[in-house]
DNA sequence: TCGGTGATTTCCACTCATTGGAAAACGCGG
DNA sequence: CCGCGTTTTCCAATGAGTGGAAATCACCGA
């Protein structure tokens, strides 16, 4: 818990190790909690978090519990990078969705994981364990798959290094075998994850690209084990991945910078 | 631009106020624009941006310009409430868009404006000046006159007070007429607006309720005012709404606070 | 190539906001 | 009604944050 206690030297420092204490499965803390999480006495939590209340960064609920406020969120949904890629894909995720009514994730990399940043899915799709926010491992996922096999070696080293764990009987956990499925992924420009994150479903995956054929994020269809064959889903998957590819490089969308995309282009109207 | 000098007492405060300058139409600042804007010594900003930049809530451009960073994104997404109606509308609002084709969206009421949540749409669908995270006045958009309809009579003459700004010739900028729509919108649990954002734009708009009858969103779809006409829309609109509030209600979800929706209660897949 | 202008970065002594221990107030369960 | 864990208030000591000023950089036009 109270891991980052020694690099607690300024005050943003602190702030931001306050809001940190916050995850998918805590998203509620009390004082006490927030105090242990971060390290920090209790009164200077007390204090602060009033403080980020007042802002807006956090909410109090009556309960007394602490949550990552309105505001926080407003901020955040300015970020360009998921804004932008978001703003593209998301017509595209559509329609393989209305094709294949599974869901369909959009992920990046970050810090040696994936980060997911979009989902759609419908009422008949299978539960997935990825949450827009959330992270995965890179190794053991579909949109993993793909963003480490196009990324620099020396990240596929620090992720087979950092250690390969298992989650399911099907895991990939040898180094061996997971460089030469990386290759695969490379060379095939799709990958495939069966039933190593949880059993019972499988995935596909293919990369996206900016406009100088860097792989920005990936694009991933999950189902059922006992779906149809993941070969049918494929063509679509690698359609629907090209077109936001092409789309993004329309919109000058390169590595990871801006662009305002439709914002300037599209005359505003409203709702 | 230098609004929030006074109020730059504490640190936090004036980290926020940094972290405020970045806005839709502006998520690019420099030095001296972020300097600008907060009113803050140059230096002081130089010092702070690093040091937001080193934590992940900000990142920098190869041409110096400061950026919401990939990381308070992430912070964001944790805050519960547009998770968890997203979580719950998404399917819904999906059903929607496949039934029109037009654009879809969810939004709050926050500081007296309406805060958008979540938007869906196509390639056919008329473009729209809202985007998600992004603000919009109550009084001249459909969701906004749901949110305002049901909201207390104070907030409602803070509204009329604050003052109705005439975005296009059918803007109803007369308090009068605002109240009687806003009575209209509360007694047939709809909101109609016509072209009073920008021209050429219609919307129906319908409220979604907690467990406890509470307004907690509102639901929209925004098209072509030479669109089939408003009236064939509605039931699609109400019935979506309303399935929506009875998940909410499932899922125990009440005013501004918690529930973990689908993260506790389904088992995790993979994706 | 060379000034000139404006943005960025570095520096450091002053000072005031932040700190956190301690004690008081709260609130719940037995 | 008591006791324990949590939250809130208080305040004197102090070191982190401040910001003016000067150095450095980056870009442009002559």
């Amino acid at each position: 818990m109270a891991d980052n206690t020694e690099l607690n030297k300024s005050v943003s420092r602190r702030v931001f190790s306050l809001l940190n204490a916050f995850t998918l499965r805590e998203p509620a803390l009390r004082l006490v909690q927030l105090s242990q999480a971060t390290g920090l006495p209790v009164s200077t939590v007390h204090r602060m978090a009033a403080e980020l209340v007042e802002i807006g960064a956090l909410e109090r609920e009556s309960d007394g519990r602490y949550r990552i406020g309105l505001r926080l969120w407003e901020l955040g949904s300015l970020c360009p990078q998921p804004n932008t890629l978001r703003e593209v894909s998301l017509p595209f995720m559509h329609d393989l969705y209305e094709a294949t009514s599974e869901n369909v994730q959009l992920a990046v990399l970050d810090g040696g994981e994936a980060l997911y940043i979009e989902r759609v899915w419908g009422r008949s799709s299978v539960p997935v364990a990825s949450r827009v926010g959330g992270r995965l491992p890179l190794y053991a996922t579909g949109v993993g798959k793909v963003l480490l096999g196009y990324a620099p070696a020396d990240l596929q080293e620090t992720v087979l290094r950092a250690g390969l764990h298992r989650h399911t009987s099907h895991t990939v956990v040898m180094p061996g075998a997971l460089m030469r499925t990386l290759r695969d992924v490379r060379a095939s420009g799709i990958a495939r994850c069966v039933e190593e994150m949880t059993l019972g479903t499988v995935s596909v995956a293919a990369p996206i690209f900016d406009k100088n054929r860097q792989v920005v994020a990936a694009l991933s269809i999950v189902m059922h084990s006992r779906a149809r064959s993941l070969a049918t889903t494929e063509p679509a998957l690698r359609v629907a991945a090209s077109s936001i590819s092409r789309q993004l490089a329309k919109n000058h969308y390169q590595a990871g910078d801006e662009v305002q995309v439709s914002l300037a282009e599209k005359p505003p109207r409203i709702g």
